[in-house]
DNA sequence: GATTATTTGTTCGTATGTATT
DNA sequence: CAATACATACGAACAAATAAT
């Protein structure tokens, strides 16, 4: 017998550039292509694993890696004692967890220090309306104005104006100690829960008085930054508008994508 | 050959309720049940897979299977070579999700029209790694820099530089025409699966060469939003550097957070 | 710079369990 | 009950990436 050639598999077939592919990864490119050339019809059944072992004469391991791959971009759905069906043609758009988004607005809260300037009641003018557009014009809301510093640190690092209702006014006293979020606090002392909130961010020129407050240059660019948050029956429950000079703040989100068909303990 | 003692593994112990646990699915709800109370810190290596294959007496394939299972929550990150660090300590933070996150990246892109301007291949400089912080100085992309239009709409909204791998710079011949994300082009042709985006958001003013391709003042305000697309094992797949003058262009992100339990089937 | 040891990644083989028909 | 097909689990070997010598 002699000796084995050893490695000349039909899928070790050199490619353009980059690295070589992996065995897997190349029947798991041909099933995708496949499945996308309408060769197997969404909600038939593909070969067995067993077949596709033998089809592209590779291990079931490796056939069972590629399948798992296309599970996990819900191109197909695998069940024992059945078989595996097409689900889609084309893989779906897939679903994004925001890693650091709502989390990070709490560590940044808890890492700085906030100085309430004023408070007032207002009654909320066409204007306002206009950015925050879950208010209508004619309404009562309280605001408190302030300005958020670092640890140790002289000059702000933003600017916001805090909008919540006369009912939950009383919050507003405990802002500047508390070091939890206002929408927290809400939570906590007046049992509201927050379903939904919905971010706007636009670049934006500072003006005069802001940049006497915040310490910035007239002119300069910031961000201004736009929150609503609301319950579960869509009600407006807070709104906040922050201005970040953009020497000091940038705004960073990463989202991870999810597969499908993660298993959960 | 004679009997085997057939099965009494410790993790195969009862539980509660439900079908019996897999061995696999212990041994990831134990390693991240230490990593949530800090056995293992952030940025620490966490065993191997030959110790934890003798830490909790399985196989190595269970192990792996274990360690997939964390780390498609982005809880580890493995590289061959190195070890298994931790990444982050929660998982459980799972209450929010991104809706209209990359949706509405994608609608926005299938909403506009590209304008390629030009093609390169480049060096990257120091300054270039500075902003993109997954590149390294001196390793080599292909850039494209493409202007975006509205339907009809002779001004653009934004210009755009985009990053990719030499080995995929096929894709750049597609971007105008495809009418898909240039990340959503790379994942098909090329068998990529982008598993994370990072995004940074600040406000810059337009400068005189960018004003003029934008048709946009000078110093105007602008957002400037970088972002970069890795895979599984963390590695940089694409990248890109849009500017958006805050007159056309204001970027909006819903969260909704979770109730603790959405059991379902 | 080259070599070696370590660690994860890929691939094979095999056996048994579980769900469905 | 039996056959089928996927799911889990054991073992073994080599490749690739990296770090240390």
């Amino acid at each position: 017998m002699s000796s084995k050639p050893v490695n000349s598999h039909p899928l070790d077939a050199a490619q353009t550039g980059g690295r070589p592919a992996t065995r897997y990864s190349t029947v798991a490119r041909l099933l995708t292509e496949e499945i996308e050339a309408g060769r197997y019809q969404v909600g038939e059944k593909i070969p067995t694993e067993a077949e596709l072992q033998q089809r592209f004469d590779v291990s079931r391991h490796t056939v069972r890696e590629a399948l798992r791959d296309l599970k996990s971009q819900g191109l197909i759905l695998a069940r024992a004692g059945v078989g595996t069906v097409v689900r889609a043609r084309a893989p779906r758009t897939r679903f994004m967890q925001g890693i650091g988004g709502l989390q990070e607005l709490i560590q940044f809260v808890e890492a700085t220090r906030m100085r309430v300037l004023h408070k007032r009641r207002l009654i909320v003018d066409q204007a306002l309306a206009e950015r925050l557009t879950l208010m209508k014009a004619g309404q009562q809301w309280h605001e408190a104005s302030v300005l958020r510093f670092l640890p140790n640190e002289p000059t702000p690092v933003a600017s916001m104006n805090i909008y919540v209702r006369p009912e939950h006014s009383d919050v507003l006293d405990f802002i500047d100690t508390a070091g939890l979020p206002v929408f927290s606090l809400i939570e906590r002392r007046h049992g509201v829960r927050i379903s939904e909130v919905s971010q706007q961010i636009v670049a934006v020129l500072v003006e005069r008085e802001y940049a006497h407050l915040l310490k910035a240059r007239v002119d300069s660019p910031a961000l201004e930054i736009t929150r609503q948050y609301t319950d579960a029956q869509d009600r407006l429950v807070m709104a906040a508008i922050g201005l970040h000079p953009s020497d000091r703040f940038s705004h960073n989100t990463k989202f991870r994508i999810q597969s499908p068909e993660d298993k959960e303990s």
